[in-house]
Parts: C-alpha cells; structure tokens; sequence
DNA sequence: CAAATAGTGTCTCTAAGACAATATCAC
DNA sequence: GTGATATTGTCTTAGAGACACTATTTG
C-alpha cells in the first residue's frame, strides 16, 4: 500500500491535460468632462481602459488588459500585475466578477479566463502601452441594459468608436449573461466580459462601500452622488442621497473653494457602522 | 510579417507553465428532521453532501465533490459532471461563487478551484459513492458567522463529527474571506470553501428568487418560510413572510392534507415578476 | 444681482415588523 | 375540544422619493 508521501513523490500533474489560465481585468474610472462655463460643475463619465494589442492574435484590436497566470500568484495577483505591466496604473481595488471557460473563446486553444472589475480613483495617473500593448486608452461607456433582448454596449475615445451588439440571455444569481451577437472590433469575447462585468458593478453600486473606491480620501457629497448615478445611469434628489449616505461618511473641516458657488464641505469614508 | 493565421497555426500553448483546474461543489440541501409528534412539522436542518476520499492524498479523510476541468467543458459543466459521477447526484442548479488560487492550497501542486454552491430539491435521490469516492453523506451544518474574529465550522453526520476553526478576515465586495486556523480532518482547504461558499449563499437567500430550487415543483408557504430561515439562520412571523413573498409565487387549487392542522394551499413559483 | 451648487426641513407613500384574531384540520 | 398550523387584518415605525426653501459663493 503507498503511503502519501510516496503517492505526492511520484504524481505527476503533466499527466493530464491542463488549460491556460488568464485573467482579464475591466478597469473602470469616473472622468470629468471639461466645464461647460466656470460656475458649472463638471459633468461626470464612467470610462474603461483598453489597450490595442502588438500580437497576434487580434493584432491591433483593442482588448481588456490581462494575460497569463504563472505559478506562485494568486489571480487577485495577476490582475494586479497585468493591469500594471501593460497600462502603468495600479487600482485602487480589485473585484472578481467571474470566470469565462467556453470551450473556443479563445483561438489560442483551451484558454480559461478570470475577470475583475478593478476600480481607479480620481487621481490615477495617464495609462500608456507598455509590455503587449502598443498603446492604452480610455473609453467612454455607453451600454444600456433593457432588461431583456438585445443590447448595444459602445466605446468611444474621440473619433475610435468600438460597437458590439449584445445578447441578455440570462441573469443567474444575480450574474448577467450575454451572448455576442455583433462583434464589432473588441478582440476575442471581451465584448461580453464587459457587459457581464459592468452589468454586475451596477448592482454592487446601489451599495456605498464599493463606490468610494472611485473618490480621493475626501470628496464632496455631490461628487459622490455623481460616481453613483454615472455607474448606474440614474439621477436622484441630492436631499435623498445625502440622507441615504449619511451613516456612511464623515465630516472633515475643509471645503471647497473657487467654484463660483457655495463651497462644499468635505467629507471622508466613516469606517465605522 | 506573419499573419494571423500563421501564428495560431504555430502557436504552443504548451511554452508556458499551466495549471490544473478543478471544480469544488459545495451542494446544500434542505433536509426534514423526525416529527416531534403528529401534528408538529418537522424541522428543518441544512446539509451539505460531502464525500470520503478513496486516494492519496487525505485518502479517507471527507471533501468537496469535485474534479479536474476537461477540454472541451465550461467549468459550469465540469461541476456537474463531478457531482453526478462522485455522488449520482444531479442538482436543480449551480450558482459560481469564487475561486480559490492560493499557491500551496493543493499538495499535489499548482491546482485552482472554481467553487459552486449547488442546490438540492427536497426530493433528491440519495447519495451513493462512485468513481474517486469511497462513501457520500449529508452532514449537517452548524456555522455561526459573529461578524468578525474566529468562527467554528461544525459538520455533522450521525456519530462523525468534522469541526474546523476559522477566521474571517475580510469582506471584499460582498464575499467573506476566511482562513483556516485549525484545519480540522476536512481535506484540502475545503473548510474554507465551504465557509465562504455558506456566507455567499445566506446573501443570496434574502432574494426570494435564489431558494426556490430547494423545493419541489407545488410548496406550501410555510415550506418556503423554512428554507429561508434554516438557510440564514433567522425567524421571521409567517404574516409578514407572505406579503413580502406574495409577489414570487402564485396559487395553485391543490392543499396539503392529513397533517393535523388546518390544510395549506400549494403555492408554485410566478415566473413572471 | 444672477446663476449655480450646498444644505435643511417636511410631506407622502410604501414596506417591514409586531401583534391580534380567525379558520381548519387530525386526533 | 385541543393543539397545531394556516391565513387575514391592522397598527406602528423606518425609509425612500418628491418638493419647497434657505445659504453661500464668484463674476
């Protein structure tokens, strides 16, 4: 009978067929838009970070940044440093979102990916191409989710506008599915991932612990309300959301200034409750 | 310049280190205690199917169903593949929960798992070992999650009793994280799938529309009631649990008899809403 | 002063929780 | 009838949404 320490010693992993694992990660960041006149706050855009490939394959399509896990890192790990290596920004957080394994997603072969939803604050740096990237750009989000049927998910940084039409196929505990039924020009099925991913950050937005992420350490309360209503695509009385927001955050002594209006108070992440 | 169609023709996905990919199956069922006496319903535990391992490594020690991705399968698949040839079990559904990634976490090597949380009607058949399983058992469940600092996972089967002590050390977007202080005789790093995998689960059965599966086709309300209850371990006052309920569920003409009580009318689940 | 945002108070409506009361069966 | 659950109704309270109003700044 063979002891587990022999059985260990001489099992051999290579045995069986093993995918490639990667990880694709959805980097979302609340842009301001320049000012339409000086007492106006500036509008708000919820943007993504797409890179155009240098290599084959979808050589010069634009993607999600992500790659390959190697051992001795977690995925939460090799998000964090794919996103870093190809586009030079580190989020502020990461959030798995879930996994896309259908067989033939990927030319390559059998190639298994993981998505997360990573999170950059006000104050992140200009993305540039680096690694497998020839450049990195953030695009303006529009997707409209109706519910059910068909839907139009477009990306737009100045005059490059990627379109891709959806499919909503089914929502699984609380997970949108898509199905890609217009490619458009996203390399491999990242058209997909980003629906799934935005489908499932607007549902955790409705909560206020996951949206300070997108804010410096103080913020006013509007900017705030503006994170939560861009990511959502919603406009709520500012009376209701300070009402709502109240327990989660906490005064400072400061307050805007020059802005051609009343100055706002800031405020912090209460960390309590 | 090579093209696309020369790459993937000379592509090696074998140049890089992969990993082994497995599915975990955390499969909860809701299971009847023995009446008290003739009138009284009974009560209800939630259980969970484990298996007892037939080979190294933690060869007779109990563990997650579960096994290695196969070409050719969504992970989604494999779940259900796993359960049905290691327990002849086949579940109502499969919810994806997380995946598990910690380097070390598996002794035979460089081996992630994609966690699900797989559901059980009352009427599921009983489980029998087969394939990589020597024996398969509902054990009862008893987690108490006090928020913070350590937690004791305590499953039972008549005279075996599997106790590990854990620790939850975060809330990442909705998902607890636990670590595993004392291991306890589960294999691998079960215990803590099986944590988070519970702690996913209670946030889930807030929504009517995620524990539907737990029952057969017609249920009575009180039926309903219980599962929820039993699932996050809270009461609620029936009047109350039928008006939130009211909107998810739709009469049928059929009523419950020779329970010692007044009769319930069966309920079925209202796909529209 | 005008335009814009900041911030407060209050009304209404809905949903949740508590509790009381009635209905109906098997023994 | 008794003991159990089934079912309905109502009171109270908390929170969401709507809206009116006041405060404060810069050009």
């Amino acid at each position: 009978m063979q002891s587990e320490k022999d059985f260990l010693e001489n099992y051999d992993i290579t045995a069986f067929e093993r995918p490639s694992v990667t990880t694709d990660i959805v980097c979302f960041r609340i842009q301001n838009s320049t000012k339409e006149n000086y007492r106006k706050n500036p509008g708000k855009k919820l943007t993504i970070l797409l890179i155009q490939r240098k290599e084959h394959p979808f050589m010069d399509a634009w993607a999600l940044p992500g790659g390959f896990l190697q051992p001795n890192e977690t995925i939460e790990q090799c998000a964090m440093r794919e996103i870093s290596e190809e586009t030079g920004i580190t989020p502020v957080s990461i959030m798995p979102v879930c996994t896309f394994s259908e067989p033939g997603r990927d030319p390559r072969g059998w190639i298994i990916s993981n998505a997360f939803a990573s999170i950059l604050g006000e104050d992140s740096a200009q993305p540039v191409g680096g690694d497998d990237a020839k450049d990195a750009k953030w695009f303006e989000i529009n997707f409209e989710q109706n519910g059910s049927a068909e839907c139009i998910l477009e990306l737009t940084h100045s005059d490059i506008t990627l379109r891709s039409v959806l499919e909503e196929t089914k929502t699984r505990f609380g997970i949108a599915q898509f199905a890609i039924k217009e490619g458009g020009t996203l390399a491999f099925d990242h058209a997909r991932i980003i629906a799934t991913t935005l489908s499932v950050l607007r549902e955790k937005a409705k909560h206020f612990e996951y949206i300070f992420d997108f804010l410096p350490e103080t913020f006013t309360l509007n900017a705030l309300q503006k994170v939560q209503e861009t990511i959502m695509d919603i406009e709520v009385l500012p009376a209701n959301f300070r009402r709502k927001v109240a327990p989660f955050v906490a005064q400072t002594d400061d307050f805007t200034q020059g802005d051609g209006h009343r100055p706002a108070q800031l405020y912090k992440r209460n960390t309590q409750q």
